[in-house]
DNA sequence: TATGCAAATGAATAACTATTCATTCAGTTG
DNA sequence: CAACTGAATGAATAGTTATTCATTTGCATA
């Protein structure tokens, strides 16, 4: 009897609950970045997932809170990636930034669905207080731990003159524009390019470092 | 009879209309700032202008072809205040790439107002194709031009090992996360501050050159 | 000052979209 | 297998917003 309890044999009804409410994230990416943001109504998103009208409500409350969710979901995706390698036991500093714009470059995460939703949340941070503060809780966390990571690097490699604070904005502030890149004009610039563009600019900080490709 | 026609002495009933249309401009830009491209309403913007709800009919015909001139507005803004600076006869090269930064981050550009409606824009160029073509124009243009002056100075400065090309993308990728710094984290970063680490990206590539500050 | 005319108004309408909830469905339990 | 339970449905509703257009306004001309 217990055996064919469900698929999993944990969380019976939980795990379904929380499989239905991905599917409408899911569904809420793919309309963000075939509609645009003003453009997705609940009937896109449902339609999208194969499901019905009044599903939204069921495990969202609301349109907003599903958009929030969608947010907050790659943004999770985003942060739980990078702090994987920031708290690696076993790579060097080195290879921890590389793995860093590795990751930053990526299939899952230059994926031009998801840089659609970016951009379209980014967009609208001004006027919404909420987006905002997703943000820039992720924001501040890498930041610190990036920025450490460079201090560790001036140290380590020798490098008197590097500003570890200003490295780690300006690597920031690239990579969240050569995103910009990848989706606005895809294709001026794929993600291995783009890649190549952020090594190269940590070569002008770290010239004896990351010279392996 | 003739001095008191109007307040300027040319196209006395064009030259009104093209003030409204600009006033409507103004407001929709403001509003896109405080309640998001998706949350701004007719009402909104006529409200924000002073004027009545059937103006946006009389002078855009319908809500989207205002916001089509609101984005080509600011682009045409910004693509201009360049272009002024790429013709100049007298500048050298080194002073024009100075000056094309100090424009990047002057208070016209780094207005927060307008930085927002960019970003409102461009999260929305997967599913508007016409956002997508008034965005690409203006930015293949400033490329051609902007590698063109770094090809110069690559040349006149004597360094072999620049690539004017990569050096163009990574620094518009640059400007471009700037902004979107200055939008998100207003108290983060300011313009001046901006400018500072675009300079510092500049003199890795051309290190005998932009010293001055 | 009267006349003509384009600009502007805003109440009314039409279109659209989020949300609700009575009903159906599917799976589990006793 | 019948009763139960919670998930899912989707037509109906309520609310919102773009668009229209008959009317008004203000200004230039004669």
């Amino acid at each position: 009897m217990e055996a064919v309890k469900s698929k999993t044999n944990d969380t019976p009804r939980a795990m379904p609950k929380q499989a239905r409410r991905r599917q409408l994230i899911d569904a809420t990416i793919v309309c963000i970045a075939e509609k645009g943001l003003s453009g997705t109504t609940m009937a896109d998103v449902t339609q999208q997932a194969g499901l019905s009208m009044g599903i939204v409500n069921l495990h969202f409350q609301r349109k907003e809170k599903l958009l929030i969710e969608t947010l907050r979901f790659i943004s999770d995706e985003y942060t739980s990636g990078l702090n994987k390698i920031f708290a690696d036991e076993f790579m060097t500093v080195e290879e921890k930034i590389i793995a860093h714009v590795n990751f930053d470059f990526s299939r899952l995460i230059t994926d031009r669905n998801k840089l659609a939703v970016w951009f379209a949340f980014w967009g609208e941070t001004k006027s919404r207080p909420t987006y905002l503060s997703i943000c820039a809780n992720y924001i501040n966390e890498i930041a610190v731990n990036l920025t450490h990571l460079f201090a560790l690097l001036k140290d380590q490699g020798n490098y008197p003159m590097v500003d570890p604070e200003l490295v780690c904005t300006c690597y920031t502030a690239l990579s969240d524009g050569l995103w910009l890149d990848l989706l606005v004009t895809p294709k001026g610039l794929n993600p291995s390019q783009a890649r190549a563009i952020a090594m190269h600019y940590l070569r002008t900080q770290f010239p004896k470092h990351f010279l392996t490709d």
